[in-house]
RNA sequence: GCGGGCGUAGCUUAGCUGGUAGAGCGCCACCUUGCCAAGGUGGAGGUCGUGAGUUCGAAUCUCAUCGCCCGCUCCA
């Protein structure tokens, strides 16, 4: 990891870097930018691909207990409800801008004051069981200040969250009694919200994902029936899921548009032997970090304390990363016993049961859910490569990515660029190579000046054809760390690059 | 959401008290170049985040808005 006396400017230079080179943009950004939400450029999405590819090859393709899913983003809105998303992420908020209070939106009612169908004001006040009481009697006051004769209309008390854009003006602060320092009120729930079809009416109210989690256990009962699979087996997905965070920060740590790796891991029931899967999968989330570049230095396991759990879960451990803002959660790797399941069956009305043949009884499974995000892994994988070393007095820069995830494998070069033959060869090479790797061809510039290009995005290999390659067949093969050079035949390359890359 | 700071070319930035924009690096082309950001020549690229306002005149002053950073708040 490199040393940098101040965090910010480290982190400033990645976000540079990453924009500069084409890794990472701010979305829409011709048009202002939208907070939370990012594009994945050239190299970016390279990166992006290579490390979901490495997680759905070790999570998936070399395990047999585990099968994967690919489920909507947008899922019937029952499966919200039954989740608990829907009920526990509502909290509509309202602030005073002059007294800094804030106030639940739902909880604060007002009424326009008329008297003689003229509007003379307007009341105010938190929910309570006397408040239209309460109301009448500040209306009274109201009228008297005023000084207005006539009939009282009858007050219609509403809540806040309900009143049109045209009221939120005249609506006085609790606090001070004034109106006009009151904020919209605004929806904390952190689901997006959608319409399906033609009508924008409630019946069509529909949710983006906020986790691919609930896709996986809406087809527990499709996978099981059609897998020939038995406990214990996972179920694996990648997908994009969205909240509406508050207060998106930290570059793409924390965005409101993101990409999920999750398993849900179903086990028995038995009190006694989730413990013993719990750790296992924490192991095999390490092991796999570290087959990325990310190892034990740039890592860290936190438990969370049994008070901070959700009821329904046993353990929750995180794996965190050492980032240049802190440490943070990569991943969540929970207990979460058969909650999620219970729910689903009992909202649906449908059995998601499994039958054990060895145990000759039904139950429905509980569960471990190893649950990453693609973005922060992203992130994690740039910032443990960011290196700055010097090179014969010069300062360097080199992501020193895992050959696993570069998104360049390896920069191809002809020595110079005005002799045919030798761009002839190296061409052919490139074509060779390109066949099976995501290589780079590159004329321009001295051989140094190339290095330290394909340095920058963190190629693994630079490998220049020169003259003697006329003769022999051999190329400089280059390595990034070292900057150490070796003469290899081409099949040499070849075999060292199978070494590095794998698969 | 609140408070503070910031926004000039791809990047880093100069531009003091208003007179309608420069530099370095990078990039592109050609030349040169026998292995770690060499050199030469030429070139593209900015309505100074955006929108209003004040002014004869705004990158510079005012306001709004968007975005970024820090702290709080909120929240899995």
């Amino acid at each position: 990891m490199a040393k940098n006396d101040n965090k910010h400017s480290l982190m400033d230079e990645i976000v540079g870097l990453c924009k500069r080179r084409g890794f990472i943009f701010q979305t829409s950004e011709i048009y202002g930018g939208i907070n939370g939400f990012f594009d994945y450029g050239p190299l970016g999405v390279e990166l992006r691909r290579n490390i979901k590819d490495a997680w759905w090859k070790d999570m998936v393709q070399m395990r047999d207990d585990v099968v994967g899913l690919d489920s909507a983003i947008i899922m019937h809105p029952d499966v919200w409800k039954a989740s608990g998303h829907v009920d526990s992420f509502t909290d509509p908020m309202v602030d005073c801008k002059e007294s800094k209070m804030r106030y639940r939106a739902d909880h604060l009612f007002y009424a326009l004051v008329k008297v003689d169908g003229q509007e003379i004001g307007c009341v105010s006040l938190l929910e309570s069981e006397r408040m239209q009481e309460d109301a009448e009697k500040m209306a009274d006051d109201l009228k008297r200040k005023m000084a207005v004769q006539g009939e009282m209309d009858a007050l219609h008390l509403q809540p806040y969250t309900e009143a049109p854009e045209s009221d939120w003006s005249k609506v006085p602060s609790p606090a001070t009694g004034k109106p006009g320092s009151l904020t919209p009120p605004r929806e904390f729930n952190m689901m997006f919200k959608t319409h399906v079809g033609a009508l924008q009416d409630a019946s069509a109210a529909a949710y983006l994902r906020p986790e691919t989690a609930q896709g996986i256990f809406a087809n527990f009962k499709n996978v099981l029936d059609t897998g020939r699979i038995k406990v214990p087996f996972g179920i694996a997905q990648i997908g994009k899921a969205f909240r509406n965070e508050i207060t998106p920060r930290n570059f793409i740590f924390r965005s409101r548009e993101f990409e999920q790796m999750e398993i849900e891991y179903f086990i028995q029931p038995d009190e006694e032997i989730w413990e013993g899967h719990h750790r296992e999968w924490i192991d095999t989330r390490k092991a796999w970090f570290a087959s990325i570049g990310l190892t034990d230095e740039h890592l860290g396991e936190e438990v969370h304390p049994r008070e901070k759990l959700a009821h329904y879960a046993r353990a929750c451990t995180d794996i965190t990363f050492k980032f240049p803002f802190g440490e943070q959660e990569l991943e969540g790797i929970a207990a979460r016993g058969n909650y999620d399941l219970m729910q689903h069956q009992g909202a649906s009305g449908k059995p998601l049961e499994f039958f054990d043949e060895a145990r000759k009884e039904k139950y429905v499974p509980h569960v471990i859910e190893p649950s990453l995000g693609v973005d922060r892994t992203f992130l994690a994988v740039i910032c443990a490569a960011y290196t700055k070393d010097e090179i014969d007095g010069e300062t360097r820069t080199v992501l020193k990515l895992h050959p696993r995830v570069a998104p360049v494998k390896a920069g191809v070069f002809p020595l110079m660029k005005n002799k045919p033959e030798l761009m002839e060869k190296a061409r052919g090479l490139y074509e060779k190579l390109r066949l099976r790797w995501n290589v780079f061809f590159d004329v321009s510039g001295a051989i140094g000046r190339r290095y330290r290009r394909m340095d920058e995005i963190g190629t693994p290999f630079g490998i220049t054809v020169d003259f003697d390659s006329l003769e022999d067949g051999t190329v400089t093969l280059r390595d990034r760390d070292t900057t150490k050079q070796e003469r290899v035949t081409e099949k040499e390359l070849i075999s060292a690059m199978e070494e590095k890359i794998g698969w």
